[in-house]
DNA sequence: TCCATTGACGTTTTT
DNA sequence: CGTCAATGGA
């Protein structure tokens, strides 16, 4: 067979990795150098060459679009159907084991994965219960707390806290939530992991059998793996697989969320014989901007080593403008995308790329000043939506009324007169005999414990549940989802809210109404067994689906520098520049090698670009409500000064002051200030320094300086004795 | 039960 | 400065 195809287009290094070795493989591979390919042909390459059957073969990825992906290029690249090839994500996986493993995971067959809002609400509840002060502890953390012990693969009783009182609460906390979880048939994310990871420890003959027949594993991002799907893979190839990982330590963004660089080191220790192939051409950027993000990359320690280079043309040197302040930098950015759009080229070619999600407001407020149409990535998604996950309660209320998170949810919603008191009772009677929710509320009612309203009202919701499910048992699910909006009544409790919300909450609802008759029971599901139902409702869970509409709509891409991994823009802004916004404070604080991390993310920010790339910050930048003033980011100056072009404000029209407000009103008009905003003045006691802005007028006008020693400084003008320079 | 006011707090996010 | 959640009065 002619497999030249499949080497063809492909560098030295790159067809190294893919046809190279016949054991265990570790690619290092660069931003922008190939990475996808790689995997894809590599895939391609087993199949085709090897002649190892697709049953043999599990990728696995991140995110459900890198899944995605993969499967179609896959498809594409080798002609055939995909279907019997395991391409996931890790959680995807370990939910479709668990399915067909229900029995021996010891879950029950209806067993429902908990989001983590469901598993805030859940842990809120039991610290309450629990007669602790949510103040001093609050569910946040003890979220946190659990997924980081089950992301380590660790149980309440193999946590030593000797005596440690802050952590000693938390196992508890944590006991009593697996408690419940197990008792409902509940899982959330990391239980997913941490329940398949079990599957394999104590169930010797699923092990075995799957050892036998995954025998090649391909993994991708693999630095970003943390200690418990690391520990699984390792157990799923035993001594006979053979693993693929690709990945690149210098991409290592998400330690603050378990994820463990070290695993690549451990990979090289654990498994025999590992090729090392490393993919440093790039295909992506341009000359200039690899050179500074290599130059700013290699100020990391303890990497494993890798030089991005390319045989393109060094480009454009990279633009760094130092605004004024935020609103000053926004209306930079904007109007280079506003001369982009000028000379031809598209919005969504422009990325501005930022470190945290509250930046996005000014840049929204100035694209829509200038109706340039964007984007924000990051927001909430279809299935988190409030009305969305009420009405996909019910529907798992029909199908495990024994779900507390969802009972809990909706037993009042739309109101129906069992208020918090009534709630308490059920709890009360639920933690007293061990039951879940809904038993203890069938209970109550039995045994006579609430008072005659109450206790109809609760009987009331009992019979509105079973009645739904026995009628709609038949139904198809499109049927069952619109039959449970309209008799669960939900649309009575939005009607509260202002018109405009309860219009999208509603549209919502069609929306979801559509998607469930929409669904396709999806062949991976329907191998594990899974019904429709069963099927729809672990797809909202686990992919709760696009942040937002699809890219199509020619709009500028705003996203956190975190959301922004992976991809490419011609055009990209990194905003915010300045030392402790990027590199966060919080990470300049504590010495756990958050700096490097930070530094890693502004080097995955920089590769992002093709063509240009832009950097800018604020001099003075207004947080929490006060006036900070700004050093430039550590990292610009980690960058060769010959690769950056600085972008001088022209002081007459860049004044965001002078621009956004012309100061008709006050007694001053702008002609009438004794300086110009701009201008170097003389303070007897603070030196010098620039002004920045006015305020107030007659007497009380205030003057805002920056000087140079001092710091910024508001002064009242009356006082101050001020000398222009 | 609802709305309004007050107060604390303030990275990064996928599954 | 803004947001979100909790509290308390009508």
């Amino acid at each position: 067979m002619d497999v030249s195809h499949l080497l063809d287009e492909l560098n030295e290094p790159q067809r190294e990795a893919v046809a190279g070795s016949d054991g265990h493989v570790l690619v290092l591979a660069g931003a922008g150098s190939g990475k996808t390919r790689v995997l894809v042909h590599r895939l391609a390459w087993l199949i085709q060459v090897e002649h190892v059957s697709p049953l043999s073969v599990l990728a696995v990825t991140f995110t459900n679009k890198a899944a995605g992906e993969m499967r179609e290029r896959t498809g594409k690249l080798l002609q055939v159907s995909t279907r019997p090839l395991w391409i996931g994500t890790f959680h995807g996986i370990a939910h479709r084991l668990l399915r067909m493993h229900w029995k021996e995971a010891a879950l029950p067959e209806t067993f429902q994965i908990l989001d983590s809002e469901d598993q805030q609400r859940l842990l809120r509840r039991i610290i309450r219960e629990e007669g602790m002060d949510e103040a001093h502890w609050p569910a946040r953390q003890a979220q946190w707390f659990i997924n980081a012990r089950k992301d380590e693969g660790e149980r309440p009783q193999n946590i030593e806290h000797f005596d440690h009182p802050v952590t000693s609460t938390w196992v508890h906390v944590y006991q009593r939530y697996q408690d419940y979880c197990n008792r409902g048939g509940l899982v959330d994310f990391a239980e997913l992991l941490l329940r398949a990871h079990e599957l394999w420890l104590e169930q010797p003959t699923v092990l075995d059998h799957y050892r036998k027949r995954l025998q090649h594993l391909l993994i991708d991002e693999f630095q970003d793996t943390n200690a418990i799907q690391y520990a699984w893979l390792r157990m799923l190839a035993g001594d006979s697989g053979r693993v693929f990982v690709v990945g690149d330590d210098d991409q290592s963004i998400y330690g603050w969320r378990g994820a463990k660089v070290e695993n690549v080191q451990h990979f090289l220790n654990d498994f025999p014989d590992v090729r090392t192939v490393r993919l440093e051409q790039n295909y992506r950027s341009t000359g200039n901007i690899l050179d500074a993000a290599n130059a700013l990359i290699a100020h990391n320690e303890g990497r494993m080593g890798k030089k991005l280079w390319t045989a393109d043309p060094a480009g454009k040197p990279i633009q760094l403008y130092a605004a004024f302040n935020e609103q000053d930098e926004a209306r930079f950015v904007v109007e280079q995308i506003d001369q982009w759009l000028d000379e031809g080229r598209r919005a969504d070619d422009c990325a501005i790329l930022y470190r945290t999600t509250a930046q996005s407001r000014l840049f929204e407020e100035y694209l829509l000043r200038a109706s340039i149409p964007y984007r924000v990535y990051g927001g909430q998604r279809f299935f988190e939506r409030t009305e969305v996950k009420d009405a996909l309660a019910y529907l798992r209320l029909l199908h495990n009324p024994n779900d507390d998170a969802a009972m809990e949810r909706v037993i009042n919603k739309p109101v129906r007169a069992i208020g918090e008191k009534t709630i308490s009772l059920i709890r009360i009677q639920a933690r007293e005999s061990n039951l879940t929710l809904w038993q203890a509320a069938g209970e109550c009612v039995s045994q006579g414990i609430f008072a005659t309203r109450a206790g109809s009202a609760v009987s009331g919701f009992i019979k509105l549940i079973e009645g739904m499910r026995e009628r709609m048992q038949d139904w198809t699910l499109g049927n069952q989802m619109q039959g449970v909006i309209d008799e669960s009544n939900l649309v009575a409790h939005y009607e509260k809210e202002p018109r405009e919300r309860m219009e999208t909450r509603i549209e919502n609802l069609r929306e979801l109404a559509t998607a469930a008759d929409a669904f396709i029971l999806p062949h991976e599901d329907a191998d594990a067994g899974l019904t429709e139902l069963q099927s729809f409702l672990s797809h909202a869970a686990l992919e709760a689906g696009e942040t937002q509409g699809e890219s199509w709509d020619d709009c500028v891409q705003l996203m956190t520098l975190h959301s922004a991994k992976g991809l490419e823009f011609p055009m990209v802004f990194l905003a915010g520049m300045e030392d402790g916004l990027f590199p966060h404070q919080r990470s300049l604080e504590d010495s756990g090698g958050r700096l490097e991390e930070e530094r890693r993310l502004c080097y995955v920010g920089m590769t992002r670009a093709r063509e240009q790339l832009f950097i800018s910050y604020a001099e003075i930048r207004r947080m929490f409500g006060s006036q900070n003033h700004c050093r430039p980011s550590r990292f610009i100056g980690e960058m060769p000064s010959e690769l950056l072009q600085e972008i001088r404000p022209r002081m007459a029209t860049s004044r965001p002051y002078v621009a956004a407000q012309p100061v008709s009103s006050a007694g001053f008009s702008g002609q009438d200030w004794p300086f110009q905003l701009g201008q170097v003045v003389l303070h007897p006691k603070f030196g010098e320094g620039t002004v920045l802005a006015f305020e107030g007028s007659g007497e009380h006008t205030r003057v805002h300086i920056n000087f140079h020693d001092a710091g910024a400084k508001w002064l009242v003008m009356a006082y101050a004795k001020l000398q222009a320079r």
